[in-house]
Formats: C-alpha cells, structure tokens, sequence
RNA sequence: GGAGAGAUGGCCGAGUGGUCGAAGGCGCAUGCCUGGAAAGCAUGUAUACGGGUAACCGUAUCGAGGGUUCGAAUCCCUCUCUCUCCGCCA
C-alpha cells in the first residue's frame, strides 16, 4: 500500500505509475478530492473534541475543589446543568462528524488498497514483450530421439485420471518413485536455502481475511484464491507460502538488529487459475494444487537490493545445481506484480514446448508490504519505519518435476534423476527403468 | 462441546468515573562516576493521523466494535483471541 500522503502530494508520480503498469482506471482526482473532505472534516472534528476535552476537565476540577472544603454553593446548580446541556449537544456534533469520518475512512483505504506498487525506475515499459533478458545458462541439448512430455511418461506414477476422480480437473496424483522424486527436490530446496541462511517455517495453509489484504492479495485478488465456506468463511487456502510468511510480524515493531529476516517453508499452494481456462490443462503445469518452497525475506531498505540479487542467485543455483537449462528474465513495468517494484523471472526450458517457462518470480516489494501489513522496525535514531520485503519462489516443485523428466528423459523411457538428488532417492540414478 | 480465568506501553505489572498516554520495575539510549567495565546516580525513552520551516501544538489509541456519561483503561453490551480443567480427537 501506498502512503496516503504521498498520494495526495504526488498525484502525478502515481498517474504515470498507474499508466506504466497499464492499470488505469483508479480515480486518482476523485481521490484528491475525497482527502479534501476528510481532511476538513479531521479538522473540526479535532476542535470540537479539543473544546468538549477542556470543558470536561473543567468540570473535573472544578468537582474536586468544591468537594474539598465546603464553600458556597450558590445557584451553581442551574449554571452547571446548562453547560452540561450544550456540551452533551457538542458530543453528539462530534460523534455525527466521526461517522461520516469514518465512511471516508473507509473509501480512504479501499482506495489506497488498490494501488499497485510504484514501479522501480529500471524495469523497462511495456507488457511482457518488453522483458529484458538478462541472462542465460545451460545448454540446450539435442535430443536423438523424439521427445515426450511429462505427462506421457511414468505411466502409472502420474495418474490424472484418477485425481480427476477424487477431486477434479487441475488435480495431480504422483506415486512411487516420482512422488519420490518430488519429496527429494523439495529437501533439496530447503536444505540449499538453510545452509544459505534462510530459516524453515512451517506456517498455516488456511489464513484468515486479514492476512490476505496485508500481504496484497485482496481485495484485488479475489477471485484468483479460494475460500472456505460456510462457518469457516473468514479463511482462505493459500496461493503461496508469501502471504503466511510476509504475515508473521505482522503488527509488530522489530529490533533493528533481528533484520534481515530470511524465512523459508515448504507448503501446499492452491490457485483457481480462474483466468486459465483451457491453458495448460494436460499435466502439472497449472494445477489448483501444488507444492512450492518459497523463501521471504525482510530486510533494512538500504540492503535492499542487494538482499534481491543475492536471493535470484540463490534459485539460480538450484537449476545449476540440478543442471537444467534456463533464463533470467527483468519483468517489464505491465508484467510485474502488484505488490512489486522490480521482478526477476526465473524460467526453465521445457523441451516438449520448446519453449522457456516460469519457475519463479522473485520480487523487491520495497516499504509496500510492510506499509500493509505493519511491519516496522526501530531506527538507530529512535523512530520507527517500514523495512523491505522480498519473496522468491525457490523452487515449485511440479514445474521443476516437469523440467527434470523432460530434460533428463532416456530413449528408453526412463528418466536419469540429477546427481544432487541422488542422497535423498536411496541411491537411484534412474526413474521409469523397467 | 461443557466449566472457569484473562487481554494495559519493547517486556513485566499497577490502576474500578475526572488532574491517566497511563504509577513502579525491567530493557534501551545519553551523561556522570571508573584506568576500563559492572554497580550506583541523573535524564530521556509508544504509535498513528492532522497542523507547523522548526521548537512544538492538537486528536486518537489500555484486545476489537458499539453503548451510558459533560467526561471511560475503569460501568454496560457484542465479538475476537489467549490460558486452565473436563469431554472428544489426528
């Protein structure tokens, strides 16, 4: 969320955001115009409490010393029940003005709520064909034989039918060796990301309303994340172990020195993929369900932007480690997230679609989480402020089972498993042998 | 599910209608003391919003929301959460 004052002093800066991200359409003028109310209406709103406080203490005081020695009494009676009257009409001044206060109140943030992030100055402008590739690694093999895609391997191991039968479409079911194989990469993931600093977390998969508005899935969202219903309607599944990590200090001030705060956590993800419709429907590509190993990281602003480059690398290094073939991507300003300033895209060559594809967003956030989900830290000099935060998928686990059978596939039909995999397979070099 | 107890500042904890943004302690910061440190002493130490170049001023906040009152941390109602005991249960 952006900071309501800076809104209201540089309209402009978050026009031309607004137009970068091609996301126009918020009513940045209706806004001004809103503050301008709410603001007036703050005002005598504080005077008059200003004058009701005062006299209330006068009274108070004036209670006191007369209870003290017995002096005269006089008609102070009469006096007394007058003022009372014209303050109790003052108090229901008052307790009108806070209503429509709070009515602004409330626009005030469903306003604000629904800005996306300032972009950072060196994401390039446009959609995603603006993104600018930054760099490259791993070679792209030849096969001598022709090359199946995942889901036409493993037979009986990936069963779709019958996940269709217990849940529906967009459902997978892995058994054997590749649910296996699954559960090795993901303690592969967090092995990595621990040695590399980042401490395991193993939050809640059901967080309630609150938590999605602080991490920047609603209200915008909405319909991309799935709810429970009746009693339980105030909890949502999930879309990414971001949202229960980002959450965690939420409220709270924290000691300057605990930052950075690296957290990782290996959790179930589910998406309705409500815009997906008929993309991606065979395989593990896009399901409602899927595991994920994300790390978050919060951090002093001024680290920053070395604490997202460091954690880029970091999932880097998990493809180079499982030798798979892929690109960095800088997400252009239309293509980047709504909670993020700046993105890098991970994507992993998927031979059966020849063609690159996303395994893991890592975005700067800036102050932007922070500001929502009041997460603050104590300055050097005393003050509070809104530290950095930052998430990286590192890495999901069924993108990264399709590029590891793809790209390791065997003319047999067998698929050679990574070397640095072989310690959690009890020793197996190869899936699908015969 | 049944019975009970509780929620106050970074932490602990006092406070049952007025001078309470809130005693006291711990912690932290600065200064004095010291060869240095500890102890001791002194001072300071919440957050948000609005106004002001600033010093500062105003308003709100004692789990959340509502009510009573000239005035609420304190009284009333609703809700949420935490803890203890019993029952059930992976």
């Amino acid at each position: 969320m952006l900071d309501s004052r800076f809104v209201r002093n540089n309209p402009d800066i978050v026009k031309e955001n607004l137009r970068r991200r091609h996301a126009e359409g918020a009513d940045v003028e209706g806004f001004l115009l809103l503050e301008q109310r709410r603001l007036s209406l703050l005002k005598s709103s504080e005077e008059k409490k200003q004058e009701r406080n005062l006299a209330a203490k006068k009274i108070g005081q004036e209670k006191q010393q007369s209870k003290q020695p017995s002096e005269n009494k006089g008609d102070g009676f009469l006096e007394e029940t007058a003022a009372r009257a014209s303050l109790k009409t003052l108090s229901q001044e008052i307790k009108q003005l806070d209503g429509q206060l709070a009515e602004l109140n409330l626009k005030q943030d469903a306003f604000l709520q629904s800005l996306p992030n300032l972009i950072d100055e060196s994401s390039p402008e446009g959609d995603e064909r603006a993104n600018v590739l930054l760099r490259q690694h791993g070679k792209l093999e030849e096969k001598t034989f022709p090359i199946k895609a995942h889901f036409e391997l493993g037979q009986t191991q990936l069963d779709f039918k019958r996940a269709a039968k217990l849940s529906g479409a967009r459902f997978s079911i892995l058994k054997g060796e590749l649910a296996m194989l699954e559960r090795a990469l993901a303690n592969f993931f967090l092995e990595q990301n621990i040695q590399n600093g980042f401490t395991e977390v193993s939050p809640p998969s059901l967080v309630n309303e609150q938590s999605m508005y602080r991490s920047g899935q609603l209200p915008k969202f909405a319909d991309d994340v799935f709810r429970l219903a009746g009693d339980f309607s105030y909890l949502y599944l999930i879309s990414t172990a971001e949202i229960s990590l980002v959450n965690l200090h939420a409220d709270e001030i924290l000691d300057r020195d605990l930052l950075p705060l690296r957290y990782t956590a290996y959790t179930n993800c589910y998406r309705s993929e409500a815009g997906a419709a008929g993309r991606d429907t065979r395989g593990l590509m896009r399901l409602h369900e899927f595991k994920k190993v994300e790390l978050v990281s919060i951090c002093l602003p001024e680290e920053s932007e070395a604490e997202h480059q460091s954690m880029v690398l970091l999932a880097e290094k998990l493809l180079q480690a499982l030798k798979l073939p892929y690109r960095v991507m800088l997400l252009a300003s239309g293509d980047t997230g709504f909670s993020a300033k700046r993105c890098y895209d991970l994507e992993v060559w998927i031979p059966s679609e020849k063609r690159y594809r996303e395994v893991s967003s890592c975005s700067n956030c800036g102050d932007f989480q922070c500001r929502r989900a009041k997460i603050r830290y104590r300055q050097s000099n005393g003050r509070a402020a809104y530290p950095h935060a930052l998430n990286a998928s590192a890495l999901p686990l069924g993108r990264i089972l399709i590029a590891v059978l793809e790209n390791f596939q065997q003319a047999d039909a067998s698929v050679a498993v990574p070397e640095v995999l072989w310690s959690f397979m009890k020793g197996r070099k190869f899936i699908f042998k015969s």
